[in-house]
RNA sequence: GGCUCCGUAGCCAAGCGGCUAAGGCAGUGGAUUGCAAAUCCGCCACCCCCGGUUCGAAUCCGGGCGGAGCCUCCA
């Protein structure tokens, strides 16, 4: 089975072939950085994470790129209202991004973003492109400013699937300003006095917003890159006239698989407003004014420019970030996306399993999960040949199918289902061998569970959770002497009372516990305690 | 209007021409438990509608209905 990636030029999936052999090369667009980011800034760079680390597992020396917009009209904007400069905004922006990748397990280096270019130190870089396209005619100066061509560039459109003529048809005459066409676009953009200007050959000016990832790409990764993602959103025109522009300077292709993610959307305020959805379809609702049902899914989409709140104020806060990232995995990356509260709340209740899990091999072997060292090659995995056979070759079976789940164009989603499946073996295994119980000192099921541990590890590395302990504590692991000294008290005197079948009052012990949001399990071997 | 994409159980969701349509949440029957919790074993889908191609379609084609995104420097 071999790695086929879905390409939005072919509209098919195709199997992967790099351009050297042995390696990838990556480049995914990167946010402007003149707000604080939102959760749909996160998905692109957590699905490209995952790509990365599956690439990098399947043996693939991947580089990575990503990179920051930090020249641009909307910056401009908005540090003139703030009253700060473009390069502090975007540096106390850029921070707050990186913050948010890191919570969400995304980092800068061999282990994620190879490369985190900004744009401002690409100039030069740029200017040789225009430079490049003037020359072979595809560009022209005008006014201070230098525009790309479009009918020059015989397949323009490829990549959306547009007509250039086609496009032309609805377009406004005001929106020429004497360009040729009204879909070409600003490679370069004269400055107005006080905005940030470089030198130019047509004189003092920024980049216009394409020609940053066309410069970097190239500088970064080569002429040809295998991958290039990024939200669909930036499918047409960024995509389109990046391609545009690079293949009309190189006159090579641009990027062998585009690959474009879906987007975020806001649920609703989902059962708070009348619970049913279904009655949403009312046909009095339907004859509504369409502009307020316009601006109502404006609002809705958490890209606008308006009402996105930041991440860590509007997910963070409620939801642990391995909880999110879980969520991002467990759906396709080209679907779009419900996001919302209650759905994160689902995601949290459904993976509270491995953690219970994680706690209960701890409990057994006295091992702890997070430091197991589980490979992070496919060629090095184990063989999975083993005692007790059943089990083992159930382990084996699972694996190849989460391997085929990833081969296919990285299906996370069945590959999460896979984890579910894994998670239900591997309880079912310690249940039938009595590990928690009379089990327990039978070493070649202890090890058998430890290998199956160690797989979980391998497999959730991939998608990048299951990394740390929930920020929710297990016994004693978040609370100090004192707490944990009392607790252990309760515990011992609840225990005196069970051995007297003192039923109400243990009973009562442990219900007002749960009103506190501390959980008791009773086991065979004693009673566990954490913090619901 | 043009260009893309989508429509699988109460909800979320995988599935890409062929064994009994993954998995999660909710619900439900049982095992286990002093009772719980957790865990395990079960149950829970006429794949939006209508045609067509095929020995065979949730999967391919045509039409319809419904939804989403882009066409505006939004990831």
């Amino acid at each position: 089975m071999s790695l086929r990636i879905y390409s939005t030029l072919s509209r098919t999936k195709e199997e992967f072939k790099p351009v050297k052999p042995g390696q990838v090369s990556m480049y995914l667009c990167g946010p402007t950085v003149y707000k604080p980011a939102h959760i749909g800034h996160m998905v692109g760079p957590v699905i490209f994470d995952t790509i990365k680390r599956y690439l990098s597992y399947l043996g693939y020396k991947t580089t990575w790129v990503v990179n920051i917009t930090d020249v641009d009209d909307k910056l401009i904007v908005k540090a003139n209202e703030l009253g700060t400069t473009v390069e502090a905004l975007a540096k106390k922006m850029t921070d707050d991004y990186l913050d948010n990748l890191r919570t969400l397990g995304v980092t800068v280096g061999p282990d994620g973003i190879d490369h985190m270019p900004y744009a401002t130190q690409y100039i030069a870089e740029m200017q040789n492109i225009i430079s490049g396209l003037i020359a072979k005619g595809y560009a022209y100066p005008l006014n201070g400013d230098v525009y790309f061509e479009c009918c020059r560039d015989e397949d323009y459109g490829k990549l959306s699937g547009r007509k250039l003529d086609e496009m032309l048809a609805g377009t406004r005459a005001e929106t020429m300003d004497g360009k040729h066409n009204p879909a070409d676009f600003a490679l370069w953009k004269g400055s107005k006095p006080g905005e940030p200007a470089w030198d130019s050959p047509w004189g003092p000016g920024r980049p216009g917003w394409h020609i940053e990832c066309s410069a970097m790409s190239q500088k970064l990764l080569g002429d040809t890159i295998d991958i290039h993602g990024g939200g669909l959103d930036l499918m047409f025109p960024h995509h389109e006239n990046e391609m545009a522009q690079s293949e009309s300077f190189t006159g090579k292709c641009f990027c062998n698989f585009w690959m474009h993610n879906g987007l975020l959307r806001k649920s609703s305020a989902g059962g708070k407003i009348g619970g049913d959805h279904s009655r949403h379809g009312d046909s009095a609702e339907a004859s509504a004014d369409m502009m307020a049902v316009k601006q109502a899914q404006e609002e809705q989409k958490l890209a606008g420019s308006k009402g996105a709140e930041s991440v860590k104020t509007a997910v963070f806060a409620k939801f642990d970030p391995e909880t999110v990232r879980f969520f991002l995995m467990a759906t396709h990356y080209r679907s779009p996306v419900d996001f919302g509260d209650d759905r994160l709340e689902e995601t949290a209740k459904s993976i509270e399993g491995f953690y219970r899990l994680i706690e209960t091999f701890g409990r057994i072997t006295g091992a702890d999960f997070y430091s197991l060292s589980a490979s992070t090659t496919r060629a090095k995995t184990p063989s999975l040949d083993g005692e007790p056979a059943a089990f083992f070759s159930e382990l084996k079976s699972l694996r190849d199918r989460y391997y085929d789940c990833m081969d296919d164009d990285f299906n996370t989603g069945g590959a999460v289902g896979v984890l579910f499946d894994l998670r239900k073996a591997i309880n079912g295994f310690i249940a039938s061998a009595k590990l928690e119980s009379e089990g327990k000192s039978n070493a070649a099921n202890i090890a058998a569970l430890t290998t199956a541990m160690t797989l979980l590890k391998e497999l959730s590395n991939i998608l990048g959770v299951f990394r740390q302990p929930l920020a929710k504590k297990a016994s004693g692991s978040g609370d100090d002497e004192f707490v944990n000294g009392i607790m252990r008290l309760v515990i011992d005197l609840r225990a005196a009372l069970r051995k007297e079948k003192n039923w109400p009052l243990s009973d009562k012990i442990r219900n007002d516990l749960t009103a506190l949001k501390v959980v008791l399990e009773d086991r065979p071997d004693g009673t566990t305690w954490k913090r619901g």
